[in-house]
DNA sequence: TTGTCTGCAAACACTTTGCACTTTT
DNA sequence: AAAAGTGCAAAGTGTTTGCAGACAA
């Protein structure tokens, strides 16, 4: 519960717990507030792992009856998530990867090719060249998204390293 | 003809073109020069853009008689040219983007969400903090993506910004 | 009650595969 | 001639959509 609580150092965006403020912007855009997404977002909420639809979709099966959800409103919801700010959503080997985004800092990735693990870090200098760059081009950078490939000490040591190495 | 020239300053990695490089590549696994797969390099050699397998294909099919290749093959093809080190491949918005990587300097990207247009920049920077971090994480770092998502000046003026926002 | 949401099944986009035939070596 | 490649059609993924019935407001 509250697993946001930790990095929200009094500001205002995280003056809410993802729950609340999942419901108030689907108020704010006239949608309601369903058995299927309360239970997705708490599920969500009370995990901090990176995750895929389907992984969450597994999840919600094991759960007791009327935990669940159907698929589609899976994927559904998992985009209202987006973008009610909540989640953030990259695209690893082909399927969509879920990571919490609200009240969480700015981090970017290692990626292990072997396992597939990733891995968070924070660089205050990324945005930094990010922002040179793009101001350089006249661009305006909403966000970015810095993903390094490589393989973990785990996969280096520990022959578990299933060959997964493949598709970037 | 030997695009990638321009960047090849005596490397002996961008001795040969493109072409050259591919059937050396193919022979060294054994594998045959056919008609389909020179048509593919020589098609992709002779652009500098960014495509998909898809607009490859469309490409192709403007061609002459003859100069043509199947769905299958040019997804075979392009796989292969990234094994031999021509290409490199990313995934944007769900699908495989191609773009050239023999003798051409390493770089990232600004990607407009409004266009979709892709505009390189080059940042040792970059490679330096990606090698920094890894190390700092026991992880032996192979490569690494970067992406600023945001819009490019022609989105921000014109009203040629056709609505595209959306998965990122 | 009214309008949104859900779940099902079907459709999707992109990519890969099985296989008989063709081509390179 | 032998081995690898091609194209076709079909199968796969992961994800989205149309729609009738279910449910929140």
């Amino acid at each position: 519960m509250a697993v946001a609580s930790e990095f929200s150092l009094g500001s205002v965006e995280t003056a809410l717990s993802p729950q609340e403020r999942f419901e108030e912007f689907l108020q704010s855009r006239g949608k309601r507030v369903t058995r299927q997404r309360r239970v997705i977002v708490d599920h969500v909420a009370s995990r901090h792992e990176h995750f895929d639809a389907e992984q969450l979709l597994a999840d919600l099966r094991k759960t007791r009856e009327g935990a669940r959800a159907s698929r589609p409103t899976v994927y559904r919801t998992l985009s209202e998530m987006v973008d009610a700010g909540l989640l953030k959503k990259m695209v690893l080997d082909g399927r969509a990867v879920y990571e919490h985004d609200y009240g969480y800092p700015q981090h970017d990735h290692l990626y292990c090719a072997g396992c597939r693990k990733l891995i968070e870090f924070s660089s205050e200098e990324v945005a930094r060249i990010c922002d040179a760059v793009a101001g350089g081009h006249q661009f305006r950078a909403q966000s970015h998204r810095l993903i390094v490939t490589g393989i973990c000490l785990d996969c280096r040591t520990s022959r578990s390293k299933t060959r997964l190495q493949d598709r970037v």
